[in-house]
DNA sequence: CGGAATAAGCTTTTT
DNA sequence: GCTTATTCCG
């Protein structure tokens, strides 16, 4: 059977005559002058984006030289997705037929690992790095920080996680340690001498056992294109370079995009000002805002301000929130889409908060909107902690994006320890880890057995040379058996050899042993889908499972679930129903980020973000009183809520309030869920 | 020296 | 609630 050729709509049929212009622009020239543009919240941004790609790839560009780079992995496999189908469209292939891949498509964060492994023999750098995980980094800081001696100093020293979150900062924003601790942790003030003792040594030892942090990818790719012949030959490779979210992105970042692309030809940028929320990991709005005078001529500027997401009393609510903000671009999204008013609902806790947002949707899934199209975003992971109960109990399928991490449970990195400990014999930090999970070694014979490690040419070696201590010698011989069979194997065989190592410690360690083996296998699925042993490791670091799921066991994909998110992982998603948790102050702006105008700007657009999340039905809850668990001095309190400052009564009207509040409050009558049990029968078969 | 038990903080968002 | 530093015992 012949499948006649389908006529080809265009695929650039459907786009505005802003997003046409973005699409278009430079065409016909060889290389484009810089491009701006700026997208408000659901004004088709990704769909533009990848018209442009598609464009350019049509109009003869090579897929191999272009450089597309994303925040985040996620937006990344997006925009392949949607580049992939518009030139499958534009090149009106056949069914069976793959459009061309992007191979230069990632975070800069994936970019860079493999820019530098690729460059690393002509800097200095082994190719053999291994890359350290926030949490890794901050093992490697808590152990340098007591060698240093600073563990047991008179007056406290910051912690380990606060000296990494410095160290980063002073990376990644490119400034003095003296200007951070100042402007970002004032209460370190006086320690500054120290930290840039800490923060050197912490850089010998990252060099010494060749490791990279997450800093690092940038900070040396960075270096790499100050050195004119370099940048020269990296930028050479590709012909256009766009970035996504550039609002986003911090001054190392933008030092890389001027590295490779010194006068703009080629570069396009796309953010919105309004939506920058990473403002805490050096982000740097002014990026966006600057960019155009970069260059001369100025990069052109275009605004894509109709939104095709929401209705447009959700935009009404949205715009009056961000309208408030300091200072932005201005711009106001509007749609032709009517629709009913985003809700305002008080309810008088966290427990009433749950049931009420479970009713919800229920509800909507009732009138027919799957789980998977409804969402409920929440300022910090555990916000969702009590929802997360509700919905157990009754049997609703979820899928939470953000918070907990798979990879951050102990046995896990245990196991990743022994794999990257065999890759790399000079990571100190897997070896520490390893080495004190054998029965008898401590943190003296470790490193004992690590400094020698560390000493000689060969470290494998000396770890064959090692004599433990006596009664540790069994349990030893059995871990240079495994190490032994671990260097000849290959993989995924790799996995499960060192699994059956890990067993018995695991046993002797958890009383929940068989949980965390069901994660181990859980693992070792997913290392089968990786063509290696190094692959896996580099790229689990990057490219880390991103959703976790409650115990009950992860839904399966062809499942209806709905949707919990931080609202930082809600970036750049649209769902038709969208719920949001704790609109009070003390939540959203978190009280953590009250101290100073700019961090409570940040809460603002956060917010901003979450709502024009919502396609059609968006409702905020507010919960009056609800649980904190901090400050433990006085132990865990309630605290009575008040709506958040960023929805002054001038706003409130936007939104409708419903009394059933009041209802509840005044009932003395015990509180009964409210079920919907017509529908409990009818999902029972 | 190793390891368990006890005491004492801290608690956002992500590559 | 969960990690980190100290203490104490084998």
């Amino acid at each position: 059977m012949t499948i006649a050729p389908a006529p080809r709509p265009d695929p650039y049929a459907s786009l505005n005559a802003e997003q046409r212009a973005a699409v278009e622009h430079g065409r016909g020239e060889a290389t484009p002058g810089p491009l701006l543009v700026i997208a408000g919240a659901g004004t088709g941004k990704t769909m533009t984006l990848a018209s442009r790609v598609a464009r350019l790839v049509q109009d003869g560009a090579d897929p191999n030289r272009i450089l597309m780079l994303t925040f985040s992995r996620r937006a990344a496999h997006e925009m392949e997705r949607r580049v992939g189908r518009v030139l499958h469209a534009a090149l009106g292939f056949g069914a069976t037929q793959q459009a061309p891949s992007l191979p230069w498509a990632g975070t800069f964060h994936s970019v860079g690992a493999r820019l530098l492994r690729e460059y690393a023999p002509s800097v200095g750098l082994s190719p053999q790095f291994t890359i350290h995980d926030r949490g890794d980094a901050e093992d490697l800081m808590g152990m340098v920080r007591q060698e240093q001696g600073f563990a047991a100093t008179e007056k406290r020293f910051p912690l380990k996680g606060t000296c990494l979150t410095v160290y980063s900062r002073v990376v990644n924003a490119c400034l003095p340690v003296e200007q951070v601790v100042r402007e970002q942790h004032p209460w370190c003030l006086g320690w500054e001498e120290e930290l840039k003792r800490l923060f050197r040594a912490y850089v010998d030892e990252k060099q010494q056992q060749q490791v990279l942090d997450y800093d690092d990818l940038l900070l040396y790719w960075h270096r790499m294109m100050e050195e004119p012949a370099i940048a020269q030959a990296v930028g050479a490779r590709f012909d256009h370079v766009l970035v996504d979210e550039y609002q986003d992105t911090n001054r190392l970042q933008a030092g890389i995009l001027l590295g490779l692309k010194p006068d703009g030809r080629g570069l396009t940028v796309v953010g919105d000002d309004a939506q920058s929320i990473y403002a805490f990991r050096a982000a740097e709005v002014r990026n966006i805002l600057d960019f155009p005078a970069l260059f001369t001529p100025p990069a052109r500027v275009i605004t894509l301000t109709r939104n095709y997401r929401s209705t447009q009393p959700i935009l009404d609510a949205s715009n009056a929130v961000i309208g408030l903000a300091a200072e932005r671009h201005a711009k106001e999204l509007w749609t032709d889409q009517a629709g009913e008013r985003p809700q305002l609902i008080t309810v008088e806790d966290e427990m009433r908060q749950a049931a009420w947002v479970a009713d919800a949707v229920l509800a909507q899934r009732e009138a027919g909107l799957r789980l998977t199209r409804q969402a409920v975003l929440f300022r910090a992971g555990h916000h969702s902690a009590a929802l997360e109960l509700e919905l157990t109990r009754r049997n609703i399928p979820f899928v939470k994006f953000g918070g907990l991490k798979f990879l951050e449970a102990a046995h896990v990195k245990d196991l990743l320890s022994v794999l990257r400990w065999v890759q790399n014999p000079r990571s100190r930090l897997a070896g520490f880890r390893v080495a004190q999970l054998i029965p008898g070694i401590g943190p003296a014979s470790a490193r004992r057995l690590l400094d020698a490690m560390e000493a000689a040419d060969d470290p494998r070696q000396a770890m064959r040379a090692f004599r433990p201590p006596a009664q540790a010698a069994p349990d030893w011989q059995a871990w240079m058996q495994a190490h032994d069979a671990l260097c000849s194997s290959g993989w995924p065989g790799d996995v499960e050899i060192a699994t059956r190592w890990y067993q018995p410690q695991l046993e002797r360690l958890h009383d929940d042993a068989v949980v965390r083996l069901a994660d181990l296998q859980q693992l070792a699925r997913i290392a089968s889908g990786y063509a290696g042993r190094e692959r896996f490791l580099a790229e689990l670091t990057l490219d880390p499972p991103q959703a976790t799921s409650d115990e009950s066991g992860a839904p399966h994909l062809d499942e209806d679930y709905l949707i919990l998110s931080t609202m930082h992982s809600a970036k750049g998603q649209e769902w038709t129903a969208v719920y949001v948790l704790n609109v009070v102050d003390g939540c959203i702006p978190s009280d953590m980020a009250t101290g100073r105008t700019e961090d409570v700007e940040e809460e603002r657009r956060l917010l901003y973000v979450a709502m024009t999340r919502a396609k059609r039905h968006l409702s905020l809850v507010v919960p009056q009183r609800f649980y904190v668990t901090q400050q433990g001095k006085g132990g865990d309190r309630h605290l009575y809520g008040s709506l958040t400052r960023f929805i002054p009564g001038s706003i409130v009207r936007l939104f409708n309030r419903p009394a059933m509040q009041v209802a509840r409050e005044a009932t003395p009558a015990p509180q009964l869920p409210a079920i919907d049990l017509m529908a409990r029968v009818r999902r029972s078969f």
